[in-house]
DNA sequence: CATGAATGAGACTTCATTCAT
DNA sequence: TATGAATGAAGTCTCATTCAT
């Protein structure tokens, strides 16, 4: 039923990373963001299966694009250190260049029902599937230990940008992201003690 | 005027954790919360302000007597290392040992409204300055290197930690994370790297 | 935002007159006016800002009408004399004709809270501005007498009516409130006394 | 079963009054007399059957004792002029020396409910009666000319003077009552003809 | 007599979604 | 395709009254 493209599903898409950033995930009605997007209420029906689908395919949409850019980016680097600095800086970077991106994402959409929230989980998955195979590529290149699971790296890495992010938003994206690239893989790579 | 303390006080907090386990943020009623407690939903106003007053309640005394947890137990400790190990076992198995309050805290309460994630923002900074110390006395103890910025840090930890908490309930809390503690710590201490 | 025009803004002024007339101002619900009106209660909130809105629109409409009537039946007339007749025949039978309006506008909305009679109070004061706008008439073509204070004379014209009126709807409207009307003009003309 | 007599049944009321007129009828909560009077919530039941009886007591206490005055006051005088003289006197003078309950008679009470609106109009009935016997005395002593409805009259005497203290308070008692006392006489004498 | 903690019914308002045009 | 007026379910909080102490 829900058409799901064209240049109404974009524009609706756009209009609601506006609306959340601007106003909250709580006062982001379906007339805001149709009136946002210039289009009636009901026009989104049109597009999408409802309000849900709506930031649901804002993640995705926002999210695939990414993954894909660190794919690429990715697979033009050898080494698994030099991948994972690339995915910390492409990371900052994404959100960094649109904060209000990063703010819905980050911030606004971790208050949607659990509906939402587990898609979005899902979506998440793949790119955590791709700091798996950095790992695994340093692991077998014997560039990293061996002794750690995998997992536990990959939440590390994981949970400390999306911390590194939240921080930042939380104190009104201040400071450069990009500053933090080479402090955080230091750790990653080092750790804290000597 | 609201109370604030009591017997009734606690059964509210305790009931409001069982039922925003068990039916989610946005099912959690004050009228739920009330049959739970077994009291009526009036009484539920007598010991505090609002609704929101009850959740925010609910995160500080938590919180609260966790961090003071933290604290004393950290006071004993004298090596850096070992305070850290502790810090994060006791993150660990704070909420390993209620399931129900994880629930809350980890997935539930984030779906809150802006006033309620403030002021748990603000509880939260305290836990974040406990870490602060731990670090600045492995960095003072020469036991931790000096070459990083000690919020990056910081961030690494609470990011990971976190990251870990909300992974095991994602999926059903059906892993140990006592065994976590080690493989995070030394991942925190020596980094991915060789 | 509310739309305050077209036929259901009327329907639902118009049911919001006999719901209160029938059930009283405390007894008035949204819902029950809503359901009146044969519209749904959401709707209410599409023509108007809230429930206090209502009834202060009702006042405005009814008291608006009214005041337009008056004003352009005494514009007729140029016997200061004749025109208090015609002011108070119009009041009274403007509230003869529509006793559940007199109901509403005499007992119930004067139990509103105190942001609704202030507004009416506001609204109020046209029609006592053109009671004092005839008073001043008789002074000026010496047809009344120069030695009161015309407002004085204001609060009983407007004081004398208002007691009539609420006095008929106690005793439920049971005599004609058009007998009154020359007997109270002769009243203020020449008072009690010989 | 209430008491209706004492010291905290007079201090209930006094109370009531302060509370009302310094809230407004709708903020004055039965625990806000009860604190105001200097007891327990429950205690209120002791001496009145529910709060609508503080506020008919109430009532009924402040205007008997006005009522009896002005009988008092009127029986020593012959002269019917005198007399209506001396009762819009009275009338206004009890309401200037008291603002409090000037506040609560004229404008709080009146957004009471139709049950207590009821019992207060009773209780009002005694006094119009004094008017009406006034205007007889007025007539039968041929001061007054007959050829006007007594209750037409009586209407416009309470009227006249219900309006001017409600004015008055309405202006925050700024001006005088006092000064009201002749113009009003004069017009209920010999209106405004010439 | 006095207390005051506890009760619980009841209503305004929002907003995602529909559907006639 | 597009519109936008209309729908109606659902939840927080207040406060008069009670009753065990």
């Amino acid at each position: 039923m829900a058409k799901r493209t064209g240049e109404k599903y974009e524009a609706i898409i756009d209009a609601a990373v506006r609306v959340i950033a601007k106003y909250g995930y709580h006062q982001a009605q379906v007339s805001k963001i149709a009136r946002e997007a210039n289009v009636a209420d009901g026009t989104i029906y049109l597009y999408f299966e409802n309000k849900d689908d709506v930031l649901i395919s804002l993640f995705n949409e926002k999210m695939g694009s990414f993954i894909s850019d660190v794919e690429t980016a990715l697979d033009k680097i050898s080494s698994p250190v030099e991948q994972l600095r690339e995915l910390i800086r492409l990371h900052l970077a994404y959100l960094e260049n649109d904060h209000q991106l990063a703010i819905v994402t980050q911030i606004e959409l971790r208050q949607s029902n659990p509906e939402v929230r587990k898609k979005i989980g899902l979506i998440l998955k793949k790119y955590l599937e791709v700091i798996d195979q950095v790992i695994q590529s340093g692991v077998e290149q014997q560039l990293f230990r061996s002794d750690f699971d995998s997992r536990t790296a990959r939440r590390m890495i994981f949970g400390t940008i999306d911390e590194t992010v939240t921080s930042w938003i939380m104190k009104d994206c201040k400071y450069s992201l990009m500053d933090q690239v080479d402090p955080i893989l230091r750790l990653f790579l080092g750790g804290v003690g000597k």
